[in-house]
DNA sequence: ACCCAGGGTCATA
DNA sequence: TATGACCATGGG
């Protein structure tokens, strides 16, 4: 049994951040704007959930008690433009009634990292990518957040682990590089970043920072 | 015009 | 367990 080496997911990681630099995530002024974010970017770019973040806070309704105050139609209005709003208005209300029951940020934070993940797991429409991205950056736990990009990134570099179920590679990987929130944060954060870059070159991508595997979505046409 | 985005749920086999 | 349909806007 291999398993992931840790000195080449270093190796992986000091390549990225040498390439695109520290990023700095999770975007957001506030824990709760995290949490907010993380369910709207749910299969949707980020440039769309700023604009419904935009919405929220232009109507004072980035707050859980004013989101599950409001009316479906209203609420799904400010989510408009980030895509499947009748399904996130639903998802947002209900993290948020979830989080007052809970008793807010204070209460959660005092859960041992295993308690709060499985409560927030809990709640409808958090699946296990959602959750870590609120435990990692919101609540500051050494959670390593597993995306498609992740997989394809272990794909491409031959790597094992990215057909594992979510549960199975997330563990492999904290097992291999042992916790570290920094870490984790970072990594994920540059992960993503790459992700999106698009190859221009063909037939084959060399400037990609890693090795000279193109680990782009797409060949350009 | 086509592709896809910082997923998750539900129905079906 | 494993696919497939569905949700929907906006930028490349």
């Amino acid at each position: 049994m291999p398993g992931l080496s840790r000195a080449v997911l270093l190796w992986l990681f000091e390549r990225l951040l040498a390439a695109y630099g520290p990023q700095e995530w999770w975007p957001a002024d506030s824990p709760f704007e995290v949490m907010t974010g993380a369910v709207l970017t749910q299969n949707t770019a980020w440039t769309n959930v700023e604009k419904a973040l935009k919405n929220l806070k232009a109507n004072q309704a980035l707050d859980p008690l004013v989101i599950t105050g409001s009316a479906d139609e209203t609420l799904a209005g400010w989510l408009r433009p980030s895509g499947y709003f009748n399904v996130k208005a639903r998802r947002l209300k209900a993290f948020c009634s979830w989080y007052l029951q809970e008793g807010g940020e204070e209460a959660l934070g005092r859960l041992d990292t295993p308690e709060l993940r499985s409560r927030i797991l809990a709640v409808h429409g958090i699946g296990p990518e959602t959750a870590d991205d609120i435990l990692l950056y919101a609540f500051d736990r050494p959670v390593f957040v597993i995306d498609a990009y992740t997989r394809r990134l272990l794909d491409r570099m031959a790597l094992p682990g990215g057909d594992l179920p979510y549960e199975q590679l997330r563990i492999a990987l904290e097992k291999a590089l042992g916790p570290d929130l920094a870490l984790y944060n970072e990594f994920h954060a540059l992960i993503v970043i790459h992700g999106k870059e698009r190859c221009r070159v063909k037939p084959r991508c060399h400037g990609c920072p890693l090795i000279n595997r193109c680990l782009m979505p797409k060949m350009p046409r």
